[in-house]
DNA sequence: ATGGCCTTGGTACAAGGA
């Protein structure tokens, strides 16, 4: 099975970025982060076109998940229940007997401001939902935008990101959590080229500098990780016409 | 050497992203 996550940065821009790259890729499952559409807009007619049954959840403007599978989702679940939130960034469905929970997490702006706090506190509900589903849901993988460079090997200049997020110790401490769940990151199972990122700044020439930070990842369970045969990430997306500033990571289960 | 963007809403430019 291959399942993939991807920030693409507006799907009204990047739908057919998307088409073109389920296409060529064709996986059997795939999270979307910042879709940016209400849910009247999800363009599920040339989704379903392409092959693939779709869920979704959004709002105006900003933030927006999306799930799509070639075959349909089961049990279906928008945002963290119990937790109050304005915001639409959690979809979680089972595909092919695997509970698949696509997260955006917040960004945080920047140290000490309401919105890190609400980062700190969102990364405090996502993590007691997720350890409420893998106690039901042994084949399980967490995936997304996490928003996190777990460590400095993830970032290409970790001196000059010192008290940015996305780096700090706090967030960091959180991924730590959820791998002390029993979560692992898909992609450090395997011996992986240096410097490889999964979100570059449009700004700076990021991209061509390779000034990035790999901040979007597959977590998969305990159960699922002897499983796992692959974990890349998909940077021809990036250098296209218009990209997202994000690139799909994919793994094989 | 430094800094260099993109999207949305709405129609100028501010806010947010990372």
């Amino acid at each position: 099975m291959k399942l993939a996550t991807w920030n693409v940065n507006s799907l009204a821009v990047r739908l057919p970025h998307l088409l073109e790259w389920l296409a060529a890729t064709q996986p059997d499952a795939v999270c979307l982060q910042e879709t940016k559409l209400t849910d009247d807009k999800f363009p599920h007619a040339e989704i379903e076109a392409a092959g693939y049954r779709a869920e979704w959840f959004g709002q105006k403007t900003y933030n927006g998940v999306a799930l799509l599978s070639k075959t349909v989702a089961a049990d279906v679940v928008k945002n963290i229940p119990g937790f109050d939130d304005e915001q639409a960034r959690v979809i979680t469905g089972t595909v092919n007997g695997i509970r698949l929970i696509g997260a955006y997490v917040v960004n945080g702006q920047a140290l000490g401001t309401d919105k890190f706090a609400y980062k700190m506190r969102w990364l405090d509900a996502l993590r007691a939902f997720v350890a409420s589903e893998l106690a039901v849901h042994s084949r399980l993988a967490l995936l997304g935008d996490f928003n996190i460079a777990p460590e400095d090997r993830d970032v290409h200049d970790p001196a000059a990101w010192v008290g940015q997020v996305l780096v700090s110790p706090e967030e960091r401490a959180h991924f730590v959590q959820l791998q002390a769940l029993g979560l692992h990151d898909a992609f450090r199972l395997f011996e992986q080229p240096p410097k490889t990122y999964s979100w570059w700044d449009y700004r700076m020439l990021g991209f061509q500098k390779n000034k990035g930070l790999r901040i979007d990842h597959i977590m998969v369970s305990d159960a699922l990780k002897p499983q796992v045969t692959a974990c890349v990430i998909d940077r021809a997306m990036r250098k296209k016409e218009k990209p997202s500033d994000h690139a799909p990571v994919i793994a094989e289960i």
